[in-house]
DNA sequence: CCTACCAATCTGGTCAGACCAGATCAAGCA
DNA sequence: TGCTTGATCTGGTCTGACCAGATTGGTAGG
């Protein structure tokens, strides 16, 4: 799951990205018009208006009729499924951004599995232990687990029995996916998940809540700082122009 | 603000969120083909496409290629794009929805002015006693605060100095937005909300976290409670099916 | 009667070109 | 200089076409 592109649109939403960032756009510049665009991304008009149909609802661009294209927010003062596709397409990140999706993760994610120790119900239960045994035998298979800690994560916040919140999360956990598929990469660290994860499904199992608080609060933390370290080692960011 | 929707795109978004509400289309089932919805909704392909475009990044919808399009979440179930976008139709709601909206609201943005306490600026403190004054202005005016409203609780939150906990509030402010335009007819909830809005920028002012703290859960369930009032007196929700 | 295979059909993906009407802007007139 | 006007540009929408893979129904073979 959490791959939302396909084909042709997607690659000109992320050429179109690319453009605005590569040309330093600032909110309120205008784009190039739709036939400028279709030439230079070298795809058909209707393939340009679907990609800006998309960047409309994201409220990145804004078209007004007969008259350009403009950019009503910087990508990264887009809505949060803005991000998303920032991330999922490899672009730049400002690092207070990064900081800031952590923090506003361990306020809702912990909230949210205070919620699950008082609500879950034995199926939720049941069902964080098969996501757990899939999760251990995935690392012990030597996977890559970035996709099934989202997952994861996801089902103990479901767990609240609040469907909000699971899609107030959902982008935040997707937006750092990226970052954790290099940083999953260490065996050390998914041992290490592992464990985390386990520590989480027996304190939501004896409905403690305060251990549940502490370990989302160092879960989250422990993770940022082990990607912002790869990150520094690793030099700059992956800016992947294709 | 807060007007996504443009011409025919946005109409034919509308058109098909309609239709799978109208046929009660679940999770994986299938929509007619782009040619049988443009002709269905009388417009040309490309507009539908531009249309199913939108609806798949917000997750709605999932075109297979060569195969068809299919329902990859019930609407309800999508990003919450997809709610905002329901509510700003004018669409029927899951009234457990409206209940997890508030919860996960008071959640965000209770710890989100703490945060605001502590971090606050004079220039959002300044920012904050403007707003503060328009609304008031607007009261006397008689118009309807429900904008002015969102823009202010934003306002509040942005002098948290983490800018995702306001992405990830927009999409819950502007939900209920919808709600509480009808809400705020009532001269006497416009008072008691600019009292209590009063009362958010002194705490704030004060770095008094524990009275935020108490206003925000006041405040957001008072105003659920108030709109449950009155959709259960105005009857059923608002469908109108154009 | 059931299975296996194949071709007509359907589907989304993409492209090309056309028309409209309002916005824009520069040239030309007053 | 200032205002009008018309050529040009822009997004919005439609029509129609082709491609290649998915689907499906019917037929031939077991």
């Amino acid at each position: 799951m959490a791959m939302p592109l396909a084909s042709e649109t997607s690659h000109t939403v992320r050429k179109t990205l690319e453009f605005v960032q590569h040309h330093r756009l600032a909110k309120g510049d205008r784009l190039p018009s739709e036939r400028e665009l279709s030439e230079r991304f070298g795809v058909a008009r209707s393939s340009v208006r679907e990609a800006l149909a998309v960047l409309d609802a994201m409220r990145i661009t804004e078209r007004k009729p007969k008259s350009g294209i403009f950019l009503r927010n910087a990508v990264e003062d887009g809505g949060l499924d803005a991000l998303v596709l920032q991330a999922d397409l490899g672009l730049a990140f400002d690092p207070q951004v990064t900081r800031d999706v952590t923090e506003a993760r361990i306020i809702c994610e912990g909230r949210a599995l205070q919620l699950a120790c008082q609500r879950r119900s034995d199926a939720d239960l049941a069902k964080l232990h098969g996501l757990l045994d899939s999760y251990a035998a995935l690392i012990e298979a030597g996977g890559n687990p970035a996709d099934a800690d989202v997952d994861f994560h996801l089902a103990m916040v479901a767990a609240s029995q609040n469907r909000i919140l699971v899609r107030t999360l959902t982008p935040l956990m997707l937006m750092s996916r990226r970052w954790r598929q290099r940083y999953f990469q260490s065996a050390e660290i998914c041992r290490r998940s592992l464990d985390d994860h386990r520590a989480f499904v027996a304190a939501i199992e004896a409905r403690d809540e305060a251990a549940v608080a502490t370990l989302v609060r160092r879960h989250v933390q422990t993770a940022a700082a082990d990607v912002r370290a790869l990150a520094e080692q690793g030099g700059a960011p992956p800016t992947e122009t294709a």
